[in-house]
DNA sequence: GTCTATAAAAGGATAGAC
DNA sequence: GTCTATCCTTTTATAGAC
């Protein structure tokens, strides 16, 4: 399977999937996130896919398999870039500042919206879903800012008892008001003055109140 | 129709609805709220209610039409009593307080949880609805608080310049690592402590982000 | 491995009697 | 208004040829 991919790889156009079994995570991806789990049927992802219906369930056995193999993909692709924490040193401002942008980024990005969108709808029916993605992402992210946060108080720059309190406190400031409209599909367009707004506003207010007495 | 359910309210036992109609609520409620939109069937609605199918349909019509009732009434019903800011007299810290307890018990109860994940996963299909639930929420809380934050500016106890983007920040804050991960059906068991350790936190933060200088 | 065709079941909605 | 019985579309999954 690998050479075959690799074969493909070399012969293939950009433009199309490298394999059958690509074109069908492509499609698959395309109709879960778009419609949920239970508004998309095989039949639309095997057409998305270019590929006729037996042929996805030769690659992934059943609808419920497919949906884990594809939202396990999207947690780790989607949510790897917002918990670096980057350069570490200079003005703790501007790191907490460059963090808190590419967190907001990353969340309020339209494909991490579907995916959480998603895995809420069927957390009942995918409870490990839920969990993968909280690891892969809030608890990852909060872990990585704890850290940084326990040298920032340990250099004296700010007054952090509680680690990762103060981290996890700092990511709710971030998902404000504007992420709860797009999480509910209200916002359609991008607004980026707001978020740059919104994440002065949270970085201040983080200092302020984590400022040495 | 009316006059039946009186009649109805006066005849029967507390434990039974009063009416087929009441009946069909309380199990479309059920099972919409435990299941989602799509993973619902009219069949386990019926049933749930002890009633036929035919009858649900009699009343409703249809499933996205008895969906959208359901909803509709659950965002009145149990957002209503986290957006009252009861009494505004008495130490800031202390009306914070109290605001943030009730707010993080509305939004972290098992009834809104499912009501939002519902919500959320079907807020491509229904927009309006998901619009409904942001005014009847987010938005309302966020404005009510935003006329005490005023207040609080003009009288001088604290800085906000902003009240919006203060009020904003404020519920922010409240949904916490601890929100998510219930918002996620990870933590079932409700952790009273955590929770108000959370607010504690939070109400901390504010406060010391706007105090005047 | 991949396709066409088909089976088998579930679910939304309706007909007609009472 | 309510129930039983039924229709018909959609959808998951499989058989069998190439």
């Amino acid at each position: 399977m690998a050479a075959d991919t690799a074969a493909a790889t070399a012969l293939e156009s950009e433009e199309e999937p490298v394999s059958k079994r690509d074109a069908i995570i492509a499609g698959a991806t395309e109709i879960f996130l778009g419609a949920g789990y239970g508004a998309a049927s095989m039949d639309a992802i095997a057409q998305a896919a270019g590929v006729s219906k037996q042929t996805v369930y030769a690659h992934f056995g059943a609808k419920d398999t497919l949906f884990e193999a594809i939202i396990r993909q999207k947690c780790d692709d989607l949510l790897a870039p917002a918990v670096t924490v980057g350069t570490e040193d200079g003005d703790v401002g501007q790191v907490l500042h460059d963090i808190a942008e590419r967190f907001v980024n990353a969340i309020l990005s339209p494909e991490n919206m579907k995916l959480f969108r998603a895995i809420v709808g069927e957390s009942s029916r995918f409870p490990e879903l839920a969990d993968a993605f909280y690891r892969a992402g809030p608890r990852l992210a909060a872990d990585v800012l704890a850290d940084y946060l326990f040298d920032v108080d340990a250099k004296g720059e700010l007054a952090v008892p509680n680690p990762k309190s103060s981290a996890e406190l700092f990511f709710a400031m971030l998902r404000n008001d504007l992420y709860m409209r797009r999480v509910l599909g209200i916002e359609r367009v991008p607004c980026p003055n707001e978020a740059d707004t919104l994440v002065g506003v949270a970085v201040s207010a983080f200092i302020a109140a984590h400022r040495k007495t």
